[in-house]
DNA sequence: GGCGCCAATTGACGCGCATCAAAGTGGCGG
DNA sequence: CCGCCACTTTGATGCGCGTCAATTGGCGCC
């Protein structure tokens, strides 16, 4: 299998999410069994493959979601085709835009996703019932923009072998994100045009960086998808820390 | 309860908040008369010049404010100097990251700036006991992330013309969010280097750019800072459009 | 007015990344 | 095992933007 976040993230006691049949620390965390019982009437569990559009840009978001587990990448485009990955999420996030239709981005699995998703109408509803929830949201709202500032001055002023280190390191961490140890082997969770996209450079260049970092023994990477980083230390150096 | 919150939220006329001594839509739209009373005997009020520092990197938060009027700019900066500005504020935002003393963020005036401060403890407090506070907050906070994601494709995908006519775009419609008619014209809140900042690129690229647009009679520009833009649609279209 | 100071502009040049093109690699069905 | 296809790597070349340096312009001060 690929990205995985280890089971639980800081769990203490993560509660059993009865709608997503499975335990995690994404919004039914934040709720009652009483509530999680009447949610799941309402709710759907599935499983989608790399490339399934999830919430389309400019359509009207019909429904809310769990990430159970995978990769899913949150994308912009330009009216002439270019595109910027404007944020990944991993399990266990929310996914979709409170309190709006639009959002000007669009979501599209980037492995295989396991999804548990809820109409609009009863999340909105119980948001505006439980101060829990909306605090729930909040925290994760405020943790996304802080990795989107952060990704901001990758984006706006590091060069491409440090975006591609930068890279690497915010899929080490988010795979693992209480490894100890200084070395880790994950998998990438999508195609050198994805990074590219979330890097704003092209293909190429990303493919000329991953080879310095694997002639100057940074990485080593098999199969083209299977990568595993020695030394933490020296990849963050080469990601501009 | 739903229609409080949607009274507060859509008001024409904002609250008189006392703790600012100004009728803005801030933090303290949410508030009620009492709690406004208690709260302003704890603020503090005050106005700083461009370039005094409103919350530093590092350091700990001890406090939140409400910006009355002027811009903030919030930017991060690696360790040989290279920085990046990852947003602007206008009044009347919200200022602080609640709930973690560190955002890795410095906020900096870039205009002269009045600001309404409350120490942390108080409004954490008032967080916790009052849903109509925290929902004011998360709507901020999910339009900051709208606006950090928009920046994004344009720090990522964009052309150095692409880019500076976007800055331009994004101070018209904040300076006159209500703006009607196609032409407008403000004075720009940073300086050249600061702009540069913001959108990646340096001092002399924006200053090339915005001679180009110039030429281009896109816009005019008197003693360096006073802008005006005859065609908002023409501009927009440079701006990738 | 003359002077100094700082920000902005303009110019000359080089480098980093994009672009275009071709060859290599792995995965999968026949 | 072979051939096909998508993806990746590698190579050659060009351009956009960065870098460094000189000039201009605004503004307060003596």
């Amino acid at each position: 299998m690929d990205i995985q976040r280890k089971d639980v993230h800081n769990s203490e006691t993560p509660v059993l999410c009865q709608a997503c049949e499975s335990r995690h620390r994404g919004v039914c965390g934040a709720l009652t069994p009483d509530q999680l019982l009447q949610l799941s009437k309402h709710s759907t569990r599935r499983t989608v493959e790399p490339g399934t559009e999830l919430v389309g840009e400019s359509l009207k978001t019909k429904s809310y979601s769990n990430i159970i587990s995978g990769v899913v990448k949150l994308s912009k485009m330009m009216a002439d085709g270019r595109q910027q990955i404007v944020g990944l999420q991993f399990a266990p996030d929310f996914l979709g835009r409170p309190f709006r239709s639009e959002n000007g981005v669009s979501a599209e699995a980037a492995t295989d996703v396991k999804v548990c998703s809820f109409p609009k109408a009863a999340i909105e509803r119980m948001i505006s019932e439980m101060p829990e929830l909306e605090h729930k949201l909040l925290e994760q709202t405020l943790t996304e923009l802080d990795e989107a500032r952060d990704w901001m001055l990758t984006l706006g002023r590091k060069t491409a072998g440090e975006k591609v280190a930068s890279f690497l390191l915010l899929i080490a961490t988010h795979a693992f994100p209480d490894n100890e140890s200084d070395s880790v082997t994950f998998d990438l969770p999508m195609s050198r045009t994805d990074i590219a996209d979330f890097l704003g450079l092209t293909m190429e260049t990303v493919s000329r960086q991953l080879t310095k970092l694997r002639k100057d023994d940074v990485i080593r990477i098999l199969n083209n998808r299977h990568v595993t980083v020695p030394d933490l230390t020296r990849l963050s150096e080469r990601a501009g820390f």
